[in-house]
DNA sequence: CAACGGAATATTGTTGACAATCGACAATCA
DNA sequence: TGATTGTCGATTGTCAACAATATTCCGTTG
């Protein structure tokens, strides 16, 4: 199947996407990267204006969001960026969990010798992050790991579901500790996910993956403690 | 002061709700009783006809739908009824199997004793439908029971995710085989559940409340596999 | 001075029209 | 005959305008 998009991609030509697809891409990275705040409306003609473009395409932009979960919509008031409570995020990390354990169980089971090598390339490059001291390049190597597999897995649902929860998330904004430790330990799980996934083991692949996020979870009822407890 | 909210007041006319919660009430109703097959494509300017609105509300109900998973939309090509395979529909059971644990393990951390005396008295009506061999109250009652656990687990998204792969499921259109063996089996397991949530035990809850929808997957994986067996 | 009511304003909901694009069919040519 | 291309109808994408609704602000009133 050729459709517009394959066509231009192909061709190199800058055919026009559509402008939802612009639209909905700058508003994921406005909301994502904290530009516009949580629990703040869209304001669909301001918006409009500043892009250029019609009100229609921001609206389905918009509702296009929602089911990422990034935004809410309330009859006769407007779609606003949602704000998730802490028990929410709490949850979003659970859900996380076992999608992954999902995820790892799968990968475990039918993946290829390519992508095995590639996981397990991703987790070198990380310890490598690391040890260089580039938080950055190891956030950006993270999300590509996790990433992958989740495309890995195989799944359309599961996979999904992981990456838009993995979005949701980043709503709280609260940003983990990232520190070496933490790092070395985060990595550390993912040796193990790997490990498992390379000798096939699926059951101790879910398991890891889950965990994986479970201590992510943890990791961040920690910071909130003694977030309260410095601020009260 | 006359305004039109309360001229349709004191009409009699109704009108405050919305038109794209009707719409999407009713393309959901049309998708889920199979007026619309799967694959199909809804047709914007002959839905907005047929319900006497504009293509916009169509549109956005049809956006709507695609949070549920019902529908995907093609790029200048249109919205299409999904269409999951049975490997995706498997899929989406393990991942509802996982969240119904998530719920029944919250619903025995926290319910009242409400909820609890209103989940075992749906237990019991559903073994009067059973005895009464009236599959189809048996079926009304299944789903409610069913919701309510979603409801009463006082999640967000885990609730919002598990009724929509609920709906999504139905996709399929594969009825699972109703008999009276099978009813009584699933709600021995219904039975189950609701003794661990009783007994304010998570785990054993969790692990029944995942168990059970293993089990509809196992069943209808039989189902298939006799099917297959008798159609080759 | 605070509480209430009501107009003025801003924003969303809905509509119909126009432009861009796709799929199908027919006309053309090797 | 078979493949290619041009054209046409149908459908989606986008727009600007109108209607309905929510919010804000200010004057009135107790």
């Amino acid at each position: 199947m050729l459709n517009a998009a394959n066509m231009c991609e192909a061709t190199g030509f800058r055919r026009q996407r559509p402008l939802v697809l612009e639209v909905r891409d700058e508003l994921e990275r406005m909301i994502l990267d904290g530009e516009v705040p949580a629990g703040a409306r869209l304001n669909e003609p301001s918006l409009a204006a500043q892009m250029g473009v019609s009100r229609a395409p921001v609206r389905e932009a918009a509702r296009s969001l929602e089911r990422d979960g990034l935004v809410t919509t309330v009859t006769n008031q407007g779609v606003f960026v949602r704000k998730p409570s802490v028990e929410q995020t709490l949850e979003l990390y659970e859900l996380r969990a076992m999608i992954a354990g999902l995820l790892c169980g799968r990968v475990a089971q039918t993946s290829d010798d390519e992508t095995r090598t590639t996981l397990r390339a991703r987790v070198t490059q990380m310890a490598d992050a690391i040890e260089a001291g580039d938080q950055e390049d190891y956030a950006a190597q993270n999300t590509a790991f996790h990433d992958q597999i989740a495309q890995a897995a195989g799944t359309h649902r599961a996979t999904e579901l992981y990456v838009a929860l993995g979005k949701e998330v980043r709503l709280l904004r609260l940003r983990s500790p990232d520190g070496v430790a933490a790092m070395r330990a985060s990595n550390a799980e993912h040796d193990r996910i790997v490990a498992a996934i390379e000798i096939g083991d699926a059951e101790t692949a879910r398991l890891e993956g889950s965990q994986h996020h479970l201590n992510g979870k943890a990791r961040l009822l920690e910071l909130l403690d003694r977030t309260d407890t410095t601020q009260t």
